[in-house]
DNA sequence: CAGTATCCCGGACGATACTG
DNA sequence: CAGTATCGTCCGGGATACTG
């Protein structure tokens, strides 16, 4: 993929991917999916996020171009968030991507079942990351 | 995506999602698409990896049957990775992802210039993630 | 060669408190 | 309501040294 080799470019799918890896991003652009929703609603719907993590999230992502944030001047202050055309063109390859993941849950299940039985009476080892 | 909601499946997602979001993950399944590769081979091609890392992410990776470990009983010891059916098959939409991100390149600068522009003046604020 | 063991640091993330 | 500021914890990941 990073063969004709421009740096930059290879940067910035390491960053978008390091993006869709960190704990919330998928998440939030799920819920903006079915149209734009105001941050406590996000905030009610993304279960478990904090306040400072869902406006880190979104400021990411609205720094990317994937999200547009708009505030409605009132009392008390209104502010929708809602996925741009560039958003909604990202979450096709993503939801390719979890779809993926759905359709080989059961490979991915058992070649875990088998890696942990086989490795089972091993001393403590270094096997991290998971 | 997790609508028919098979909280097992999200969760497997979430996780896939994390492996692919940490630093060397993508590197090494790139560098395992042109066929099978040894364990310093691939610590020379995948530049800037520690060794501790590298077997880490191939022990992940080993785990979750996108790639198969074979150790040739030589002296010294000969081991090569290799991606299995079930990666390469991963890889594909993962190659997607990556396609996305080069194709909408210039957006998402453009974007982020934008973004940095209208916050310039701006204080300190709480800017993270990136 | 292909690991494993140990130490260490910076940053992701959570909890809490405060504000226009 | 929609943030921002501050503090503390945990762990990803790098550097180094050792081994079959």
């Amino acid at each position: 993929m990073c063969d004709g080799y421009d740096p930059a470019k290879c940067t910035t799918v390491s960053e978008m991917l390091a993006r869709l890896g960190d704990k919330w991003t998928v998440l939030v652009i799920m819920m903006l999916g079915d149209g734009p929703q105001r941050f406590s609603d996000l905030k009610r719907m993304v279960v478990g996020v904090s306040q400072r993590m869902l406006t880190l999230t979104l400021r990411a992502l609205e720094r990317d171009g994937i999200v547009e944030r708009t505030v409605h001047p009132t009392v008390p202050p209104r502010v929708e968030y809602a996925l741009t055309d560039l958003g909604r063109s990202f979450s096709v390859p993503v939801k390719a991507l979890g779809g993926w993941v759905f359709a080989n849950h059961e490979d991915i299940q058992s070649a875990r079942a088998r890696f942990d039985e086989r490795n089972a009476e091993a001393g403590p080892k270094l096997i991290k990351l998971g």
